[in-house]
DNA sequence: CTCTTGCCTGGAGTGCACTCGAAGTCTCTA
DNA sequence: TAGAGACTTCGAGTGCACTCCAGGCAAGAG
């Protein structure tokens, strides 16, 4: 199994987004205060970084979402800085909702890898593409919203006066 | 109880899988053609305009999405432009990853007359804000996105050379 | 040694947003 | 008047992305 991981993803703030229980605050906590030194988690320290239940994690190794996990003897996942690389990476990709079977695709693309770096790159350009459009779907969306609250707003302020 | 994710991902998906027919090509053509001096649809040229099927609109009215549509005298359904307006709404919501039941609630208050206004001013003015935050995740991503792939083409680029 | 905690697996269940099927009715054209 | 095709309802099925459960193993605390 090369080494061929991904382009790594130093970029390292704003993963916060979207978890259920937890953070439904307004305050971004500091995405992910990785202790530094370590290179040894075990699946609910990998949880808890990510907001990621431990029962997703597994389904992601088992779907072939997650490169080989490492494990202790007694078979117990022991996740490594990369991993979290790569599960940062999966959840910058999961937040534009490419569908999963893509990010499997792009995986297996990475674990094939050099030889697929323009298989690669193709992906990913495609994907900027969807990505770009539905930011414009989404501006034409706020117009429509800004719209429609302006209309309500008057119609409020209209009542309040009289 | 079903809040736990607020699922930005998950109608991603479904809304690109369908809508294969429409604004997949680049020109924007005008989105719906509707003809005029006409008032009353069947449902398969409501599903043709609107690119749902005839399934979905029936689906939609059963779970309150739609207003009451017309009905001839042998129950079939005959869609008013105001109908047709109405899912143009819903299609812009729909992009948005606004959830059905919201969209629900929405149209409960619209039905509930001029009274709600203040509600459904706030709705609206609460979905904005989460279509702001997604359109800067998206932008986020989009960073990373642009990273990955000059990497790949830099790759490329060197192993072009030699 | 027992208890608790954390982790393991395979498989079943959940929620959402459709999507389809069956069986029957109505409308339109020839 | 016959046949094609569009429409009706209700309920079941589908695909996705998790989410949970049962049953079991391993290690540390008391």
């Amino acid at each position: 199994m090369t080494v061929t991981q991904s382009a790594p993803v130093t970029s390292g703030a704003s993963t916060a987004g979207r978890r259920p229980a937890t953070a439904r605050g307004c305050h971004n906590p500091p995405p992910h205060p990785r202790p530094t030194g370590r290179d040894r988690y075990t699946i609910s320290e990998v949880a808890e970084h990510t907001g990621l239940s431990a029962h997703t994690l597994r389904w992601y190794e088992r779907i072939g979402l997650m490169p080989h996990v490492d494990r202790t003897h007694t078979g117990q996942r022991r996740f490594s800085n990369r991993d979290l690389d790569w599960l940062d990476l999966v959840a910058k990709l999961r937040l534009t909702a490419m569908p999963v079977a893509d990010m499997v695709r792009y995986a297996e693309l990475v674990r094939a890898g050099e030889s697929t770096f323009a298989a690669r790159e193709q992906l990913l350009t495609a994907h900027r593409e969807d990505v770009r459009q539905r930011i414009a779907e989404l501006r034409g969306t706020l117009d429509v919203l800004d719209y429609k609250i302006d209309i309500y707003g008057d119609a409020r302020r209209a009542s309040e006066r009289c």
